[in-house]
DNA sequence: GATTCCCGCCATGAG
DNA sequence: CTCATGGCGGGAATC
């Protein structure tokens, strides 16, 4: 059973595309992203996939980190969909900023919360997400006897990589005005610092983590990949949440290999720096604009918001070359659910206080907003929006 | 030759 | 212990 599934035919058309993460992640989404789904199971994933667990934890990693999932049991996993990843980008930019992010400050070399890396001495014991200045677990020196030896360590255990680099990732362009940002910049960022030294050496490693993730990230829609325009080095473009409606309404399987450069036709692509971001350099260089891209949001759910798998007739998804494509936005024929606009007006006022910057309560304001109109147009559909 | 990145070994942690 | 989770990097397919 080890190898490819060898389909007993001349199958020289192997290739390592029809098991690219992306294509996997683009049916894990043909099977999951339709109505009624609420919850996942691993194993059902990797059977109905036909792939190895190992595969599934990659993907599943990622589309957490961007709010698609949450995990909530050994094996299980809840189904929160695109609509999820509003939320999600929103607390990433918060946090983003409120760590280094987007400071200009002059001697700021601590750059993201944890992954330093070095030659020796891999994965430092992380500093655990911020999600909350609570604990107090200083640890001094000797040894802690546990402390709350319940959930609280666990999370905080939890996350090593790909999740938090995944939000690194993320953050990388939440807090920036760079819509484009290099592989190396990415990586160089991701994995250590622009100090050049030694880096070099492990970044080809982990380099490799960043294209595991900006394929998942590919499939779901919120990169793209491409070339910077002068230069053939490759980079990331960030979507946000405009391009997908589109592109699964026009939508063709989309190989999601061909696509190089196929549309071209960005509205905002005018006039980028052709001198490279602002990023490498020296200490300046950390200079990021502070002024959130808060638009990356609003546009979207005037757009054509996130779309949901109508498809009528639940075709299947394909293990072929094909993404699935995660169907088109079609009309739900439910009759209007005035109820959930109730429900999301108590749920805004159950999120709402959460945030303390004006700015991101507006930007929640904004979404609530968006969320009924689109909720109120689409209807029907019976999830009940896990709270929290 | 350089990029891209799949595969799966095996460390680590939960139960 | 077993099983679930997921670093990590060798090395092969692609460019």
């Amino acid at each position: 059973m080890a190898g490819p599934p060898e389909s007993g035919s001349r199958d020289h058309t192997y290739s390592r595309k029809q098991k690219s993460l992306g294509l996997l992640c683009s049916n894990f989404l043909g099977l999951y992203n339709r109505d009624g789904v609420e919850s996942i199971g691993l194993d059902d994933a990797a059977s109905k996939l036909g792939v190895e667990r190992r595969r599934i934890y990659d993907i599943v990693n990622v589309l957490e980190s961007v709010g698609v999932l949450s995990r909530k049991a050994k094996n299980q996993y809840t189904w929160k969909g695109f609509k999820g990843i509003p939320k999600a980008l929103a607390v990433l930019r918060e946090q983003g900023f409120r760590e280094n992010f987007g400071s200009s400050d002059g001697s700021s070399r601590a750059k993201f919360q944890v992954i330093e890396c070095d030659d020796d001495t891999n994965s430092i014991p992380d500093t655990g997400s911020q999600s909350e200045p609570s604990n107090s677990n200083a640890s001094k020196d000797g040894n802690e006897n546990d402390v709350i030896s319940n959930g609280v360590l666990a999370e905080n255990r939890r996350e090593k990589s790909l999740g938090l680099l995944t939000k690194n990732f993320v953050k990388l362009f939440l807090c920036s005005d760079a819509d484009l940002i290099s592989l190396d910049e990415a990586a160089k960022f991701l994995l250590g610092d622009g100090h050049n030294s030694i880096v070099m050496r492990n970044n080809a490693a982990k380099v490799r983590r960043l294209y595991d993730i900006a394929n998942v990230l590919s499939s779901i829609r919120l990169i793209e990949k491409t070339h910077q325009a002068d230069t053939r080095k490759p980079a990331f473009r960030w979507l946000g949440l405009r391009e997908r409606a589109e592109i699964s309404l026009a939508g063709p399987p989309v190989p999601i290999e061909t696509r190089k450069r196929t549309f071209g036709a960005d509205i905002t692509n005018v006039s980028f720096k052709r001198n490279k971001m602002d990023f490498p350099g020296g200490e300046e260089a950390k200079e990021m604009k502070l002024h959130a891209k808060t638009e990356y949001m609003e546009d979207d759910f005037h757009t054509g918001c996130l779309q949901q798998d109508t498809r009528p007739n639940s075709r299947s998804y394909q293990y072929g070359p094909f993404a699935p494509v995660t169907a088109v936005k079609g009309a739900m024929s439910e009759p209007k659910s005035t109820k959930r606009i109730h429900d999301l007006e108590s749920l805004s006022s159950t999120f709402r206080p959460q945030y303390q910057n004006q700015a991101i309560k507006d930007l929640f304001d904004h979404y609530v907003d968006a969320w009924k109109s689109w909720y109120s147009e689409a209807a029907g559909k019976n999830s009940p929006e896990p709270v929290s």
